[in-house]
DNA sequence: ACAGCCATGTAACTTGTTACATGATTTT
DNA sequence: AAAATCATGTAACAAGTTACATGGCTGT
């Protein structure tokens, strides 16, 4: 859905060609969101089946594309609507924590470490890319805090996994020693 | 990939069979994730026909399936590798908010608060759910408390967008009066 | 027999994704 | 002219998802 919205909104501003959504998409988003040409055009196709857009008829090559009044009811209404889905989404590395707990063949401790650090290096990545940002756009800062907080939120939650998992298994004794993590600061 | 990878962490446990697999996913995830048993059977058939499992030659109805060599090394290297991707999923919530910016037909900070508000709906949802939460398993506990975690997250994101969205307005003043919000009370 | 559930499937579809083909235009 | 780049597309696939068909079993 967000690709085929992005392209209904980039339209309801000005009619246009793929290769130029595309670009635009990916000027908007700060290029964090890679977007293939290709994909365009597919979801291009699909949108003009569903009756949202078509290729103008008075453009040469018909390669243009407009809004059609569908598409514009569509796109409000996704405005309009906070996204709420039945269920959540799965999530990966949730997922492979819980599958990881009654497994006698693995520690889920060391998943957790590995998937903590990854996390941290991603988290630090992004903040490296706000603090280095040459644009000053307000999408893009929305954009990157939110990786940011997401970020952060799966680190601590990492920490509070590995903090549950050291203190049910406290009775059973001779853990490894825990040394002491690394401290993560993060500046907003 | 997910239902993929469950079914083979199920399966790596002991040989079994579409719906049972089922039933399995849903008791570890709490019933936070439904699963389709239709989806169960498509993706087994896509794990046999990759060479990850197999149907058990010695059951009767050929129902039975099994794990082979290929899915445990898999399954070993999805638990060990970090789940990192190249590029950030895309998110709908944060797209919609960067692609409202722009628009003159509409106010960014309505679109802020009609998603903060069902964002905090979800989050108490999901506090309730884990207070109410009658089974004591870590595994449960783990997946509320991401599924709060990230909850958390995006509501703290959604207000630091308003923060600054009113910011960068404030020039412009004229606002609307900005009544307090009620402040919003998360227990870990 | 029949209603109802258990269990297994499958066809069809959605969104996302990329590798490749093709033609047009520009640069060297 | 050859190479590079721009631009449009398409075929094919992955993963998720559901509606429906089918067959077996169970209790009334």
């Amino acid at each position: 859905m967000s690709v085929a919205m992005s392209l209904l909104a980039l339209l309801d501003e000005s009619p246009n060609y793929g290769l130029q959504l595309r670009n635009l998409f990916e000027e908007r988003t700060g290029g964090v969101w890679p977007l293939n040409v290709g994909q365009v055009y597919t979801t291009l196709a699909r949108l003009e089946r569903d009756g949202f857009v078509r290729r103008r008829p008075s453009d040469a090559d018909e390669k243009l594309y407009e809004m059609l009044p569908a598409g514009r009811r569509r796109l409000r209404e996704w405005f309009a609507t906070p996204t709420r889905k039945d269920a959540p989404e799965r999530d990966a590395l949730v997922l492979k924590l819980v599958l990881a707990l009654g497994r006698s063949d693995l520690d889920a401790a060391d998943v957790i470490q590995a998937e903590r650090k990854a996390a941290v290096e991603l988290l630090q990545q992004y903040t490296k890319l706000k603090r280095d940002g040459t644009e000053h756009d307000l999408g893009w800062l929305f954009l990157l805090d939110s990786l940011i907080f997401q970020a952060e939120a799966r680190v601590r939650w990492l920490d509070m996994c590995e903090e549950r998992l050291t203190r049910t298994q406290q009775p059973k004794s001779n853990r490894k020693p825990s040394r002491p993590r690394e401290r993560i600061e993060v500046k907003s």
